[in-house]
DNA sequence: CTGTATCCTTAGGGATACTG
DNA sequence: CAGTATCCCTAAGGATACAG
């Protein structure tokens, strides 16, 4: 079982944040609920630029575990989990549109999609709160 | 020597920008030149956590080579060098905001740090015109 | 379907000595 | 001062088989 990130935090903001969820894959789970609605393992197995079954478990109880992501039961089948994401968790898409908008200037296959891209420009605040109520319904 | 992290890039914006800057170190480079106005190797050595010597040098390479930093002679003294952000560089100032500003919600030790903080949150665009003008300046 | 458990490889990175 | 060069070690993470 892959073990958590060392910690380097040391009062630094920037620090904590990189320790809470600087890894190279729990930002690309968050995306997934953020950006392509997934909810469950399958779905971000499928997702995660194919994340390993062992790596997943292990970050999806980090994310957990750091308040970020809420786990429950799928009311219709029980068998199947669902993973939410906080208010705390909700709070990183800003971050994560930073990134976008980064990319989308640097980036020429990010570029190429303007679908995303123009909505965000356009309108952020009202893209950011559409976002936050899909993912407080769902 | 440490290697270039693996690049999972797969047109997503948040993989390519995890992919650019998103290891262990790279930010925190950034960050040492934005909030403590770091520019020489001896400075990163002291203020990034304790970096290693051989990791920082190849940081610093990926960073220059990724377009993000560029290094130049010290005008006044000739065997030392200046590492300044580019433009694309001090486009990643943004995430780097977001990151605080999310640290500062939810980590205790960021939130005793009112000052930097309340010049964020009470006029962000004139903090950032501030900060991008110093970056160009130096 | 949602994970665990193992095995195994490798990249990341600390420590330290050395160099132009 | 600004790095290189080594050595070495461990944690991160693939692959795969198995389990509740």
């Amino acid at each position: 079982m892959p073990h958590p990130v060392k910690k380097r935090h040391t009062g630094c903001p920037v620090a904590f944040a990189l320790d809470t969820f600087g890894d190279r894959w729990s930002l690309l789970i968050i995306r997934d609920i953020v950006l392509k609605g997934s909810k469950t393992y399958g779905e971000f197995l499928e997702a995660s630029e194919g994340i390993a079954t062992n790596v997943l478990a292990d970050r999806l109880k980090e994310l957990e575990s750091a308040h970020i992501l809420v786990k429950s039961r799928d009311p219709n089948n029980h068998r199947r989990y669902f993973y939410r994401l906080t208010e705390k968790g909700i709070d990183l898409v800003p971050v994560i549109l930073e990134m976008i908008q980064w990319s989308a200037k640097y980036d020429p296959q990010t570029k190429a999609r303007k679908e995303v891209l123009s909505k965000i420009e356009s309108d952020r605040q009202g893209f950011l709160q559409e976002i936050r109520e899909r993912l407080r319904e769902s």
